[in-house]
RNA sequence: GGCGCGUUGACGGAACGGUUACGUAGAGGUCUGCAAAACCUUUUAAAUGGGUUCGACUCCCAUACGUGCCU
């Protein structure tokens, strides 16, 4: 490996979910000397294992996984707190001489890192209480007293109470990603990325995610963010007899679906990752990292 | 056979004689400290055939289908 470890590229792997970032990281990490940072906003809570299809332990035990399990579901854990982390830890997989890998399905996180973002002021809980109290329109009236811009996305409660936040200090990032970056994005059929996900489903059921979840309500109660995750929300639909077994199944297909559809949207707009299939993501990064050894 | 009720878009579900509710799904999109979240835009309709009316998803008649009660 390279004496000089700043010269280690960092590699990431981008992709909707169940497109199999998480396999092909794992074959290749354990090739070329490699660890593993998820960037996946649910994987960072303690104990939604199933639930987020978490590299399972045997997974973790060949390859060195960061990033998983940071902190309780219901505790605050933000972009910003993923970025620092990410960044600590790709500075001591290069130090190491193992090459870091960025994996993850939530491009906010990976984009952070990637683009070097800054960010705002860090939220005053007070304040934030009282806005979110207040009505969308209240709210804007709020902006207009205090001279504080609308974002584009106005309608947004969360989003016009982060510009409040902000006050008027604009966010920044680079224009193109961090020096020795290899971006790359897995592509998907539509109609195969759909069918994986179907089938992925029935495996975390059969794996117990409702015992998960109930266990998980149990402990943490239903009403945080962290619980509110596409699949736990419907569970508990189901525990609470709204829908039956067979509904709740279905509706979790679709709602897993929607994620790949939003993140495969948010994903388009960064020019700089290649796209290719998991297949020439594989020969292009073994191409790579070949040469550093 | 008789009497009654119902038939709205992919699904659920309102109102109304003349502005094609709404929700879900679908399609597209936004995004810097909750992002698997939150939010925005948008396609698809009136069982069928007649009639009344300036105008009918909305009123009337018939037919079909479904449903309930009665013989």
């Amino acid at each position: 490996m390279a004496n000089d470890y700043t010269k280690i590229p960092l590699i990431v792997i981008v992709g909707p979910t169940a497109s199999g970032k998480t396999s092909l990281a794992i074959k290749l990490a354990k090739k070329y000397k490699g660890e593993i940072i998820c960037a996946d906003s649910r994987s960072v809570y303690k104990g939604m294992n199933i639930g987020t299809a978490k590299p399972n332990q045997k997974e973790q035990c060949d390859v060195p996984h960061w990033g998983l399990d940071l902190v309780e579901p219901g505790e605050y854990f933000s972009v910003a707190d993923f970025k620092k982390y990410a960044i600590e830890k790709i500075d001591q997989i290069r130090s190491r001489g193992n090459v870091p890998f960025l994996v993850g399905g939530t491009g906010l996180y990976v984009d952070s890192v990637v683009f070097d973002y800054k960010f705002g002021p860090i939220a005053d809980i007070e304040l934030r209480t009282k806005l979110q109290h207040m009505e969308i329109i209240e709210l804007h009236n709020y902006c207009i007293k205090n001279g504080i811009v609308l974002p584009e996305n106005f309608k947004n409660k969360r989003y016009v109470i982060r510009s409040i936040e902000r006050n008027g200090i604009k966010p920044e990032k680079l224009v193109r990603p961090m020096s020795n970056s290899i971006i790359v994005g897995i592509t998907t059929n539509k109609d195969d990325l759909y069918n994986r996900i179907e089938r992925r489903a029935e495996q975390l059921f059969a794996s117990g995610v409702v015992e998960e979840a109930m266990s998980l309500s149990d402990k943490y109660g239903w009403d945080n963010e962290a619980m509110k995750s596409n699949i736990y929300p419907i569970i508990h639909q189901y525990l609470d007899s709204e829908i039956d077994y067979i509904e709740m199944k279905k509706k979790f297909v679709i709602l897993d679906q929607r994620l790949a559809k939003r993140q495969l949207t948010w994903l388009k707009r960064n020019k700089f990752i290649q796209w290719l299939s998991v297949d020439d993501v594989n020969k292009y990064l073994s191409n790579q990292l070949a040469l550093l050894i």
